[in-house]
RNA sequence: GCCGGGGUGGCGAAAUUGGUAGACGCGUUCGACUUAAGAUCGAAUGUCCGAAAGGAUCUGUGGGUUCGAUUCCCACCCCCGGCACCA
């Protein structure tokens, strides 16, 4: 073929593949063959790419995206492989909601006309995408599905509605999505944009964060995205740890506690009850422990009637029930009917009806139909405490006890099993009056001096409502809350970088650890959903340092500074033991300037002041004498003071390995000049100078002198990990060491995380009707199953309706309906989905598109998932690929899908941007549209020349730059006219080259590096060019391997002498034997330098190669004498002279 | 501040168990063909010195290990992405 006709030839074989459905992934999959399934191989193969919004246009994004991957999709069929490469449209959202607002369109006309135009784009790219498999979103077929799936979760229990804080503009009065508040102004209208709290559905995607956090690890992902979604749900392992509050105004209502004991230690003399009692009377509160009726044989109807008939239950009462009084206790408050302050269960008994929980007698006399909805508004407050020594099936069960109370469990470790020991302080803790605190920094417990709580913190709350009185400052804390609860997140971050607080008066903290009294602060520097919206402070943290000093909050140091000196041969060696020392650091001043002694170890390069050891029983004043005067000769040093605590540091010297050094730091004063002369070795070994403060801060390169120094400026804080002093039993434990200690001896270890629930409520209308039902009756009720998929009533306009909520508010007549439940009058929920719920399942639906009876069939998911290589946006890396990880392990746990994981592989590639650098967008003018240069230069040129711009499997972004297109084209003509020189006889001077083609450009389409694989195409056309024949065989070989970079021309190629498409041919194999050329070319180097090169034959060894080296390089080595010569067969010889 | 990725010609980039730095392509220059332009073909092309032969030098900067470092180690600088008052 001499003239490349890229218009013909693609229209010609499009519609011939369309035609013959070549792309069709075979239905009835082909399973792994016995042997293959042996060797873990699979046949089929899921190559996923991120589904494209209908925006209406394809940009050149869209081809890097889809063409691209298309490369390894007709690779991976000619190796045999089944492909599904599957494409679909994501095709809900704000953009159709938009467009139809602004020009009075339908959002689905105008969706679907996009679909329509983007899918004969996407076609014209020649991707071998499947599109019998289709799947739409907005498309009822498949959100019948998205609402089926959502109420699975619901009934899981996965589902709940909370006030939520979302962006409202006060003018269109309306909910704003994020990415329509534009510094802090309303993108349309640019009024103020503000908090408003409203009712919003939530996914508790936080129940997964240890298994999306752990299940990463096994993946073949890369490490950026991995780390990323790590970082993304932030885990912090820590300690919760209780602080009992005490009160200046004693003459508040008190509560008063009704403590029901269990079976085993049948009275209320078992157990921690006396001492329980005891303690709380101490305290001055009144306590009911009665002994219940029939404790060998309990009765559950007796037992309770005796509370009952007997105790004073009143709106102060706090009933405490341990083991079966917890049961006991729940069914008292089933027979009451006012509230009562609160409900502690101590482990409370079991339902038998759990897995692995033992039948009691009494059992069948319990009636366990429990209504928990009716007990939490009975009681204001209520905790369930676990002990962790029971482990299962008592910590799960009371994990859900906990659960239908809306309360956390409280964990711990009681001193005896089941809380049986004669002392429990986690059951006094949970009934006094506290503030629970979160910490990762247990070990600087002893010296927390102060509390400061979130503005939001509901103790905060209740201590400035109208019903209490417990503040002397009361106004003036309820105006500051007030005022932090107005600014945004954004204002509370940018305001003011000076942290701003009040201290709330008449109230203290008791530190569990000494007992000391610490004042309470409310701060907005604390972020009230983040661990328990309180905080404990102490001197070890700057933020904490510096707000008590604004202040003038006490501070108590607990930390010596342990330092690690220098890096890499001098580092400390941590696996090898450490001797320990005692030295001094001395900081000496000038006699007469504000100068200080800077001395320089010339060995290292270590620079400080003074410092060595203290010999024996030695003073360590004395010794910095004495070290004074033998580093620097200076001899009337007089002692100033200390400066702090002692500073702890490791190093690796090498006379004697690993040191830990106990350094005292000291301040001097010289009294005069008065200078000896300093011994030889001295003097070989320190420089000495006279420096100003600044310059003698710039000069210290040691980090313990650094903290000896900031010492002479009264700067106190050590913000870091150390070794413990005053801490009691922890004393001279290091940070890392104590904070597990100290979090479980005065509180519970915990996890926190960043992530928070997934709010999945729209106020918006072009999206999936949530398929909920509100029932004055009985409440929030889903829509059956029968009843799916609840569809998107037509509306007249898709403005929101001005109270908040979406547009679907409007449709009356599809508003109203019979509750499912008792058949009343109802109404259905009216927000929609967010769409990253539709992504999070559609590749599920492409294994089986057209199910009308299930979201797909379990053997057809079977056939295809998990996805074997995920290839998409670095944007998608938190937000989408956690979505969809998560939803799949929703529908694994619901025995839905088979893998806890979807996505085998995950790949991110680049981002083109605009041909000015910026992201391509409709607002920067700077879409780069491919529709022309394919109409001047064709669809494989145009998708050859996006896979050789640079590696595909990197996060890397280009500026669109079409100027180096016509390589490719020129290439592509190239290969027209090469097909000119074909000879039945093949070319036996091509073959190496032919056959390491074969084998890099296999290997580098593997790997994802398209490029490479291309420039081995070109390498080889070159040499087939200086030969100018190729034979039949070789041409053909060539043709397959570039017929996944440019399917259109190598079909038409193909077919000048084949009948059958290219496409459905075998991959080539290469042939060692022919990948090795006769001779090869090696380097001859002197010192390094390369200065020449000889052709040797391939299979010479190492001493005729080194023989022809020689003699080659014979005259530039004459006179000199070789060293040593190093032989690289194949590559080098270095002679070294 | 924390986490991650990166820094190589005029440009996109290539090179990994440490072994000829700059493959392949764009661009540029010269030449052939042409009345001419374009297309095509051939040659050259990191930088500096040199007419040339040749020499020196070069992978962000500085240091180290090595016969040999873009590659390994240490320190620093800059760019990009994510998170960020997270206790």
């Amino acid at each position: 073929m001499k003239k490349y006709d890229h218009k013909a030839i693609e229209r010609k074989w499009q519609a011939r593949w369309k035609k013959t459905s070549l792309y069709k992934t075979p239905d009835k999959a082909k399973g792994p063959s016995a042997a293959k399934a042996k060797e873990g191989k699979k046949e089929n193969f899921h190559l996923l790419v991120e589904f494209p919004y209908p925006s209406g246009n394809l940009h050149v994004g869209h081809w890097y995206a889809f063409a691209v991957p298309d490369i390894l999709a007709r690779t991976l069929r000619m190796q045999g492989k089944n492909v599904m490469y599957p494409i679909g449209f994501d095709a809900f959202g704000l953009p159709a909601e938009n467009a139809a607002i602004k020009n009075k369109l339908n959002p689905r006309t105008w969706t679907e006309k996009n679909i329509a135009y983007m899918t004969k784009q996407i076609e014209s790219m020649g991707t071998s995408f499947d599109w019998s498999r289709k799947v739409v979103t907005c498309d009822p077929a498949y959100y019948k599905w998205t609402q089926w799936l959502f109420l699975q979760l619901f009934k899981k229990g996965l589902v709940y509605r909370k006030e939520t804080a979302v962006n409202w503009c006060p003018k269109d009065k309306t909910v704003l999505a994020n990415e329509q508040v534009v510094n802090g102004k309303c993108e349309r209208c640019d009024s103020e944009v503000v908090q408003r709290n409203m009712l919003q559905w939530n996914i508790k995607i936080t129940d997964y964060a240890d298994r999306l956090i752990d299940d990463l690890e096994p993946l073949d992902w890369p490490k950026e995205i991995k780390d990323s979604q790590r970082n993304w749900i932030g885990r912090s392992e820590g300690a919760e740890i209780n602080f009992p509050l005490e009160f200046e105004k004693k003459n508040g209502p008190k509560p008063n506690y009704l403590i029901l004991h269990g079976w085993y230690k049948d009275s209320a003399a078992g157990a921690f009850i006396p001492w329980l009692k005891k303690a709380l009377e101490e305290k001055g509160f009144e306590v009911q422990a009665p002994n219940l009726p029939n404790p060998e044989n309990p009765k559950e109807i007796k037992q309770v009637a005796d509370v009952l008939n007997t105790c004073t239950i009143d709106e102060h009462t706090i009933i405490v029930g341990h083991s079966l009084g917890g049961a006991v206790a729940l069914k008292v408050l089933e027979k009451i009917n006012r509230p009562i302050a609160g409900l502690v269960l101590v482990a409370p008994a079991m339902n038998p009806s759990v897995q692995g929980a033992k039948k009691r007698p009494f059992w069948k006399h319990f009636n366990w139909d429990i209504d928990y909805e009716r007990i939490k508004k009975l009681v204001r407050f209520s905790a369930v405490l676990c002990d962790l020594q029971e482990g299962a099936p008592r910590v799960p069960y009371l994990k859900t006890v906990a659960q239908k109370l809306g309360v956390a469990l409280i964990e711990g470790n009681a001193s005896e099993e089941h809380f049986f020991g004669k002392e429990e302080p986690m059951i006094l803790m949970s009934l006094l009056p506290h503030i629970t605190v979160f910490t990762t920094r247990a070990d600087t417990l002893f010296g927390g001096t102060y509390l400061v709580l979130a503005p939001e913190h509901p103790w905060v709350a209740l201590a400035i409502d109208d019903k209490h009185d417990v503040l002397t400052n009361k106004a003036e804390v309820k105006a500051y809350v007030e005022k932090a609860k107005k600014k945004t997140e954004l204002e509370r971050q940018t305001d003011d970088k000076e942290k701003t607080g009040v201290e709330l008066k008449g109230v203290k903290a008791i530190n569990p650890t000494t007992g000391a009294e610490m004042p309470l602060w409310v701060a907005d520097f604390v972020i009230g959903s983040y661990g328990t919206g309180a905080v404990f402070a102490d001197a070890h943290d700057e933020r904490d340092y510096a707000f008590a000093k604004k202040y003038d909050i006490p501070l108590k140091e607990t930390l010596e500074p342990v330092v690690v000196q220098g890096a890499g041969p001098d580092a400390f060696h941590t696996k090898e033991p450490a001797i320990d020392r005692s030295s001094i650091l001395a900081i000496v001043k000038h006699w007469s300037e504000e100068k200080y002694l800077a001395v320089r170890f010339k060995p290292t390069d270590v620079r400080g002041g003074v410092s060595g050891g203290v010999d024996g029983a030695e003073d360590p004043i004395a010794a910095a004498k004495r070290e004074i005067a033998e580093e620097t000769g200076y001899e009337h040093a007089r002692f100033i003071r200390k400066l702090g605590g002692p500073i702890h540091s490791k190093y690796y010297s090498q006379k004697y390995g690993n040191l830990f050094v106990h350094f005292t730091p000291l301040l001097f004063q010289l009294e005069d000049e008065a200078r000896a002369e300093i011994s030889p070795k001295e003097k070989e070994e320190h420089d000495i100078s006279w420096l100003t403060k600044e310059e003698f801060d710039a000069f210290i390169n040691r980090e313990d002198m650094r903290i000896a120094w900031s010492r002479v400026h009264g700067e106190m804080c050590y913000a870091g990990k150390g070794m413990l002093f005053d801490s009691g039993e922890f004393n001279g434990l290091t940070s890392d060491e104590a904070i597990p200690k100290v979090g479980a001896k005065f509180g519970r270890v915990v996890k926190q995380y960043h992530l928070r629930d997934w709010i999945i409520s729209r106020q918006r209308y072009w999206g999936v009707p949530i398929p909920m039902i509100h029932c004055p009756k009985c409440g929030v009720v889903a829509v059956p199953d029968k009843d799916l998929p609840v569809k998107l009533p037509e509306v007249k306009d898709y403005l929101p309706e001005g109270t908040g909520k979406s547009p679907l508010a409007k449709a009356r007549k599809w508003l109203d309906i019979q509750c499912p439940v008792c058949g009343g009058k109802a109404e259905r929920e009216t927000d929609t989905l967010d769409t990253f719920v539709d992504s999070s399942w559609y590749f599920l639906r492409y294994t089986d598109p057209k199910n009308k009876k299930k979201f797909a069939d379990a053997k057809k998911m079977a056939n295809w998932m998990p996805v074997d290589l995920y290839s998409g946006g670095a944007e998608h890396t938190t937000m989408h690929l956690l979505y969809s990880r998560f939803w799949h392990k929703a529908l694994f746990d619901l025995g839905l899908v088979k893998d806890a994981e979807p996505y085998l592989r995950r790949m991110n590639h680049g981002v083109i941007l605009g041909p000015d650098g910026q992201k391509m967008s409709k607002s920067h003018g700077n879409v780069a549209d491919p529709d022309k240069l394919v109409e001047q230069l064709g669809a494989d040129t145009v998708r050859m020349y996006l896979a050789f711009i640079g590696p595909y499997n990197e996060v890397a972004s280009y500026p669109w730059n079409p100027d180096g297109v016509v390589g490719i084209r020129r290439f592509l003509e190239r290969v027209c006219r090469a097909s000119e020189y074909v000879n039945p006889a093949s070319v036996a001077a091509l073959d190496p080259l032919l056959h390491k083609s074969i084998k890099k450009v296999g290997e580098d389409i593997a790997a994802l590096k398209f490029n490479t694989a291309i420039s081995q195409l070109m390498i080889f056309l070159n040499g087939v060019e200086k030969e100018k024949k190729l034979g039949k065989t070789q041409w053909e070989q060539f043709l397959r391997l570039l017929s996944p970079f440019a399917p259109h021309l190598t079909e038409e190629l193909w077919r000048e002498r084949r009948k059958t498409s290219i496409h459905v041919e075998q991959w080539p194999t290469f042939d060692p034997a022919k990948l090795v050329n006769e001779s090869i070319t090696i380097a001859i180097q002197i010192n390094g330098k390369v200065r020449a090169d000889v052709q040797v034959p391939a299979d010479a060894d190492k001493e005729a190669i080194e023989k022809a080296a020689r003699a080659t390089v014979a005259a530039r080595l004459e006179g000199k004498e070789i060293l040593r010569t190093i032989v690289v067969p194949g590559r080098l010889v270095n002679f070294v002279v």
